[in-house]
DNA sequence: TCTCATATCGATACACTGTATTGCTCATAT
DNA sequence: ATATGAGCAATACAGTGTATCGATATGAGA
């Protein structure tokens, strides 16, 4: 049998492991949102069967918990910051961060539990901030009300970043009309509180906005922590 | 040609209108979730063919934005309490309730901007409570700033829920462990301070931790409105 | 009252989804 | 050398959102 006979020696299928298969996901996603991740297309990204990738994940959704996973290990800060606003500030910061380089994360953001290693890792860092300064019960509710609000206002944002983005105006021209619609409900004098909040206000932007509005829950949390003397 | 012989006269489609369809499509987010809500389920519902919903609406998106809208009506308190910060919490405790009658609808909460009739008129109100207060930007601020919090919230709140019911333990179980995972991670000490929180931490209902956090921000809201006397 | 135009509907079709099942193939252990 | 087990591709299924299209019933105009 000579060598022309012979076939070629089946070519092994390439490894994989879960590192790749998010790593995909997460281009994909990055490119065409959440709804341009299929298990097809990542299988597809791999040279892979789309059965193939049912050996590291059992559902669709835990491919969406490790995507989370693997973007909290972006948020997580490289050093401890001493004092307990910094460390919440930069983390809101980095959270909102990673949600403008991942769109798809504010879709995510709070749907879940986030109980992946980085995630836990991001929770311990943010409790040991508060390490001695109050009691537990106090932490916990400091913690979940600084993020409640950066969750609630990196999901405003890139709503609205996405809205304009699909009419294609400009940021001013969205935030004073939205096109015709907004214009002609406000024209009609039934919303003149609104009317008065979009005509007079000032366009600030997202960034000094998130900025702000983190700085006023700082500061409730800051009152909490050390209570006014009596 | 006798009665017998005729055939019935063609029934006429049953009359069809988006309140009719929303109606159907909640009702069906209600049971099963959003991912229940299917065109052709709800058109089922409605003794219809799939394609007709589309003289109604022209994407299952918008779909959803008719829902989201149609239980804003829900949380549009009837009569408008003369206090802001009054004003500032049934909104939130409102949207809360609807969150929890409506399950579906954390999923939507801050997704997309609300536009619709009755998400202007909660806006309304919302702005209208802080007339003549401060200036149209701090009022801005204000009014983002505090619901970024409750959508957040209200968020994390039902993310916990389901995760809890889809295991089936108690609540006093799952925020104790989440199975053996949670348990298996603190037990390896690599996080000190979130076991620390986990095993010593108060279990606060739901509501009160939710009014608490709320607090934090009204109070920071209001130490805006009024800078204290220099 | 008859005819025509228009709006609306149901049926069909398409490309695509997540995942259960099945049987093959190859690497290892005996 | 053979048996065993794991890992894989292929196939299949039920379901999805929505484009297209031909039939049909309704209202307007003569």
């Amino acid at each position: 049998m000579t060598v022309w006979d012979r076939p070629e020696p089946p070519t092994r299928p390439v490894p994989l492991d879960r590192e790749r298969i998010v790593a995909a996901a997460i281009a994909l996603a990055d490119e065409g949102g959440l709804e341009a991740v299929s298990v097809r297309k990542v299988a597809a990204r791999l040279d892979a069967g789309p059965m193939r990738l049912y050996r590291y994940i059992s559902t669709k959704e835990e491919l969406f918990d490790l995507m989370v996973d693997e973007v909290q290990a972006e948020i997580l800060p490289e050093e401890q910051p001493g004092d307990w606003r910094e460390a919440l500030r930069i983390l809101a910061h980095r959270t909102r961060q990673a949600a403008l380089r991942h769109e798809w994360l504010a879709d995510l953001l709070g749907g879940r539990p986030t109980l992946g290693p980085n995630g836990l890792a991001v929770t311990e860092a943010t409790l040991a901030a508060f390490d001695g300064l109050a009691d537990v019960d106090t932490v916990m509710r400091a913690v979940e009300t600084v993020s409640a609000y950066f969750i609630g206002a990196i999901r405003r944002e890139i709503a609205n970043l996405r809205a304009e983005h699909a009419t294609g105006l400009s940021k001013h021209d969205w935030q004073r009309a939205h096109g015709p619609h907004v214009t002609r409900i406000l024209a009609t004098g039934r919303f003149p509180a609104l009317a008065k909040a979009v005509y007079d206000g000032t366009d600030v932007d997202a960034e000094t906005s998130f900025a702000t509005g983190l700085d006023w829950v700082l500061d409730a949390v800051a009152a909490k922590l050390t209570p006014p003397p009596a």
